[in-house]
DNA sequence: CACCATGTTCCTTG
DNA sequence: CCAAGGAACATGGT
């Protein structure tokens, strides 16, 4: 469940659920998944270690440790594209790709990645060095977005999703960014002009806190058989609660359909292997 | 069987 | 040295 909103909706219901619990045990199911890749490594350094916070950057989590002289200070862990954290009843069957699960005592922390494409690694991700700012935090600016921007002749689609410009973006939200601020995907990162990347700026904003206020107002589960995943089309059905069919996205994944602004068709077309969805009268 | 999927790294090419 | 393009990782859904 990657990009920066679902994990940070993830953050929120992991900080509370964590706090305080300390590691019973520690087994790895998918030794590819975790760094430094031997399970007993993992074990030693976790075993009887207490979580302190979570925290974020970019598509990050940063687990906090605290309590043991040679625990490790944090683990990192990313999702990939498929990767999700939950606690989980003792009683309750494992998923069949889980990668490591932590005992807690009265509950587990599952950690599963069925495409494996995620990792957990102990102290900080090496690759956290090269990423670029929060766009939720005063660092992300017009000015640190088009100088991102300046001199790449790639598509602003393309570089959008280039952590080092700005963090957490992937390929959802840089659709429904570009839709919302009114430029075209295929636009050079280098031709955006000012007031373009002014509008680029704030509906990146847009598009990533609306994401967060609707998965944390949504209150899903995140256990198995219940993924938590708020990140397609319509949104699970809530128990109680209206309808539960909310339009998520305006252009992602609606090539065929018309328009929400002007009608139009929305197209499809691929840039750098990866689908990219665009409205062709109002990005222009 | 074909194609698609929320991400990132590594290797090659220019 | 760099930027850009493509393959690779692995599994499941349609």
């Amino acid at each position: 469940m990657p990009e920066l909103p679902e994990v940070e909706v993830l953050r929120r219901y992991l900080d509370p659920a964590l706090a305080g619990r300390v590691i019973q045990g520690v087994e790895v199911r998918k030794v590819r998944l975790i760094r430094p890749s031997t399970p007993a490594a993992l074990r030693e350094a976790l075993l009887g270690a207490r979580f302190e916070s979570v925290t974020r950057r970019a598509k990050f989590l940063i687990f906090t440790l605290a309590d043991r002289a040679k625990a490790p200070r944090f683990i990192t862990g990313h999702l990939g594209m498929t990767g999700r954290m939950y606690l989980q009843a003792n009683q309750d069957p494992l998923p069949k790709h889980a990668a490591v699960v932590l005992d807690l005592g009265e509950a587990r922390f599952v950690y599963e990645d069925p495409r494996g494409f995620g990792r957990w690694t102990l102290e900080f991700d090496p690759t956290f060095a090269g990423i670029g700012p929060e766009p939720l935090s005063e660092a992300f600016t017009v000015d640190s977005l088009l100088a991102g921007f300046r001199g790449s002749s790639l598509a602003v689609k393309v570089k959008l999703l280039d952590q080092s410009v700005v963090a957490g973006i992937g390929n959802i939200y840089a659709s429904e960014a570009l839709f919302r601020a009114g430029i075209p995907p295929r636009r050079a990162a280098k031709r955006v002009s000012a007031a373009e990347g002014t509008r680029l700026c704030a509906t990146i904003r847009e598009v990533l806190s609306e994401a967060i206020e609707l998965g944390s107002s949504m209150r899903l589960g995140f256990a198995a058989g219940n993924d938590g995943l708020f990140y397609y089309g319509s949104a699970a059905p809530i128990p109680g609660e209206a309808e539960g069919a909310v339009e998520r996205f305006r252009v992602y994944d609606r090539a065929g359909q018309p328009c929400v602004k002007c009608g139009s068709i929305i197209r499809r077309i691929v840039q750098a292997q990866r689908s990219t969805f665009y409205c062709p009268s109002c990005q222009r």
